[in-house]
RNA sequence: GCCGGUGUAGCUCAGUUGGCUAGAGCAGCUGAUUUGUAAUCAGCAGGCCACGGGUUCGAAUCCUGUCACCGGCUCCA
């Protein structure tokens, strides 16, 4: 029979030949890469027989879908060792993760972290037996009473579709109900770790059970596995909790509160700096600023509709001279108020409302996470009252500022979304059909690559997402551009339009950073701690080599102050080493020493924390050049 | 909120099967040293062992409740 290759080349095999004599046919190293094979479009096993006029493609095991074949085969050698260690453990599911794996579990007793060196061991023995992966189709009925003590498999069994075959995979005695494909046999499975157990919800749901999940990753070699791991703790380095505490940014207090950030000099120094540039950005864009209050009375909520849908994130109200008020979970009903503050002419369109608005929302103590994740938190918000005819060239606009926003402090990637219609949400089908359109169109245009997040929308409306990634990969939302026909609706918002006539202006709500609580926690991570210029708190520190050269230092940091240069001076009794160990534990960019021969020329010596010793250099140069460096935003 | 783990000095961590006055390094303070590109030396001070209740002759250590934190899940900017 003949196969086809992905360059449309044709192989002639025997009658009875599968992917690894289709692999072994093209060439013996490809044999041994191979692990898997696309047949038709369809991820295969290697041990799948072919026939006559199959498209076949090879899968290696450094492809991205060799990964997840291994780290998959691994979940299911991971299973076999909890299974034999933990008798009566029921199996929830085991799939491939983008950077590894894991296995749900219902254990017969609880496990941590401790006891994954020895079910590792025990893996270690199941790879060892190098059993291979045999794949069985079988009917329904055989599958049920397979897995008649395996409660998770047989709700699966239940629910899959009753045109779809079913199969399982049996390797050194334990079956799987699974799709497959596998390795060949575990034995090629070489360096594969435990990282974790952690609870999990069964099927997401927390009215399910919470089953263990145990996490783990896999690699081809231990270099590469290797090589994550280092990753993983270079990472760890780089977080901004840790962060925050070495360089005296911010701390958040038992005493004040979890989820309550407390901003240190050097912390608010850095928000401060963010916060400029934002106002000025903003001014620049065509936004004017307004402010509003932290509280309001639970009217304005009960107009606006967080009472009814939003009141699980809201603070209990509090009691004024037999009024309730409420600490404000979200700005819009204030911009709103300004708004309608007075009669509104089409003329006035687009309003673009601007404002640093604190918020404080209640948010569950299990998903507090040091900046990232608080309970109170100031977003950078802005709503954009506009016709009509103007939605999507604002959200346009909108974007290209996110953009520019995001470029400015570094950040040139991140995840688009576009979330659309929840199931507690207010406002017309009709509405939110041309909201989530306008969103779309506006994507489309700007041509970024985005995703759809089914449900994921805001009570009132759908919703463009930007998500960054911390240290650790795990992605936050920070922008969002949400559309909104609704509040307008309810709080009768209007404008007089050419005919002189009421009509009703579309919102967009949103916010370019997210809130500065969560962004400077990204941006700490981003730079690891290390500012660039123009955003560092302290810019240069100056150290001078003696006592006698304190003066001439106190010269050169009034010269540079002058110039708005953030500057320390280090008259500490301590080396000169000593001194530039401290400055570079506190990551400053430039150390600027002086001594003898710096003074006697006007010079500094000039060590940057990026670059090292970059030797003497005359102060108004220096000067110039960092100058220069904050202008440019580096 | 849920599952598992952790909580000792400002920070990072020791502290044996429950048993002397709970230790170290860094940071801090004092003194000496005046130093040339990542740690000069010496001394001093610093603890309600997260908090509450219990077991015990005796608790940092064992049990229990609360709080916080860490990793996840659910939820979100």
């Amino acid at each position: 029979m003949q196969i086809k290759l992905p360059d449309n080349s044709l192989i002639e095999l025997a009658g009875d030949a599968n992917g690894l004599d289709a692999a072994a046919g093209i060439g013996p190293r490809l044999a041994k890469a191979a692990i898997a094979a696309r047949v038709n479009g369809v991820l295969v096993d290697l041990s799948r027989s072919l026939d006559d006029g199959d498209r076949v493609d090879i899968v290696t095991i450094d492809s991205t879908e060799g990964l997840q074949v291994l780290r998959h085969s691994a979940a299911h050698v991971l299973a076999d060792a909890v299974m034999q260690l933990y008798p009566g453990t029921r199996l929830g599911i085991g799939p491939a993760t983008g950077d590894g794996f894991y296995y749900d579990f219902q254990l017969p007793l609880p496990v941590s972290d401790a006891d994954l060196p020895a079910i590792e061991s025990k893996m270690e023995e199941i790879v060892k037996e190098a059993a291979s992966f045999e794949r069985r189709e079988l009917g329904r009925e055989e599958a049920a009473g397979l897995f008649a003590n395996q409660p998770f498999k047989l709700e699966l069994l239940a629910e899959m579709p009753p045109d779809e075959a079913i199969s399982i995979y049996a390797n050194d005695g334990f079956t799987d109900l699974c799709r497959g494909p596998h390795l060949p046999d575990a034995g090629r499975l070489r360096a594969f770790k435990l990282l974790s157990v952690a609870g999990a919800y069964w099927r997401g749901n927390e009215k399910n059970p919470m089953l263990t999940r145990i996490y783990g990753t896999a690699f081809p070699t231990a270099k590469e596995l290797d090589r994550h791991l280092e990753n993983l703790k270079e990472a760890e380095r780089r977080d901004h909790r840790l962060l925050g505490k070495q360089l005296d940014l911010f701390h958040i207090d038992d005493e004040v509160g979890a989820g309550l950030p407390l901003w240190h000099p050097k912390g608010a120094l850095v928000r401060k700096i963010i916060e400029d540039f934002w106002r000025d950005a903003h001014l620049d864009n065509g936004y004017e600023m307004v402010m509003i209050p932290h509280i309001a009375s639970a009217e304005l909520w009960k107009t606006s509709g967080h009472w009814d849908f939003y009141r699980e994130n809201m603070y209990s109200p509090m009691d004024i001279e037999g009024q309730e008020y409420i600490v404000k979970p979200m700005n819009c009903p204030g911009h709103i108020k300004i708004y309608k503050s007075r009669t509104r002419s089409y003329r006035e369109l687009p309003i673009r409302w601007a404002e640093l608005g604190t918020v404080y929302r209640y948010e569950r103590s299990g998903v507090l996470h040091g900046l990232l994740r608080v309970r109170g938190f100031t977003q950078d918000d802005a709503h954009i009252f506009c016709r009509g005819d103007q939605l999507e060239n604002e959200i346009l606009a909108v974007i290209r500022f996110v953009l520019f926003m995001l470029r400015t402090f570094g950040f040139d990637q991140y995840d688009v979304f576009l979330s659309t219609r929840p199931e507690k949400s207010v406002g017309s089908d009709d509405n939110w059909a041309r909201a989530t359109e306008a969103l779309r169109t506006a994507l489309e245009k700007s041509e970024l690559n985005f995703e759809i997040d089914p449900g994921e929308g805001v009570f009132y409306g759908p919703k463009i997402d930007l998500k960054i990634r911390d240290a650790l990969g795990r992605a936050w939302q920070c922008t969002t551009i949400q559309v909104d026909f609704n509040l307008p609706e309810r709080f009768d918002v209007t404008y007089i339009g050419e005919d002189n006539r009421e009509h009703r202006p579309i919102m967009i709500h949103r916010a370019l950073l997210g809130s500065l609580e969560r962004f400077m926690g990204c941006l700490i991570e981003h730079y690891a701690g290390a500012f660039p210029l123009w955003l560092a708190p302290v810019q240069a520190v100056i150290l001078p080599v003696a006592d006698r050269h304190i003066d001439y230092a106190g010269q050169v940091a009034a010269r540079l102050r002058q110039e708005g240069i953030r500057i320390e001076l280090d008259y500490s009794k301590e080396s000169v080493g000593k001194k530039i160990r401290n400055a570079e534990v506190d990551k400053v960019p430039y150390m600027l020493v002086v001594g003898d021969r710096e003074e006697d020329a006007g010079d500094v010596s000039v060590r940057s924390y990026a670059e090292g010793d970059l030797g003497e250099q005359p102060v108004d140069e220096l000067v110039a050049d960092l100058a220069r460096q904050v202008e440019e935003k580096r």
